[in-house]
DNA sequence: TAACTGACTCGGC
DNA sequence: AGCCGAGCCAGTT
């Protein structure tokens, strides 16, 4: 299930934008959708999140969560619990699943990497 | 090739 | 205020 690794892909734009998420900052499934140019993709994204797992260099995909700042894809993770203790330890305050002042800690790539040189 | 899937979102009840 | 259904699109089977 990994034949396709060769295949350049909406993927690997998410991969890459996702990696550029500043430590101690969250951004969303729709957000970075957005910011690739296919704003109505933000399952795509998620399913992206999915296939990042155990790849090199590690995707901080515990860093994106939903509009809400719910943390939906924590399930997804080898353990449970693994993407609230990052989030944790990078700073970020997580009560029930859900980003504490999100706003606030929110990463949008659209503002923060309009400017690409 | 066609059909199905999903770590999402939004809108309606 | 919370639950349910439909749209969305690229990858997977």
């Amino acid at each position: 299930m990994k034949y396709s690794a060769k295949t350049h892909s909406f993927f690997d734009d998410v991969f890459a934008v996702v990696e550029l998420i500043p430590e101690g900052r969250v951004s969303s499934y729709v957000a970075i959708a957005r910011y690739l140019g296919a704003p109505r993709s933000a399952r795509m994204v998620g399913w992206a999140m999915n296939a990042s797992i155990g790849r090199t260099p590690a995707i901080p995909a515990h860093r994106v969560v939903n509009a809400q700042g719910l943390l939906t894809g924590k399930i997804h993770f080898s353990q449970p619990d693994e993407m609230e203790e990052k989030l944790k330890a990078e700073g970020i305050p997580v009560l029930n699943n859900q980003i504490v002042d999100f706003e606030q800690y929110f990463w949008d790539p659209s503002t923060e990497l309009k400017m690409e040189s």
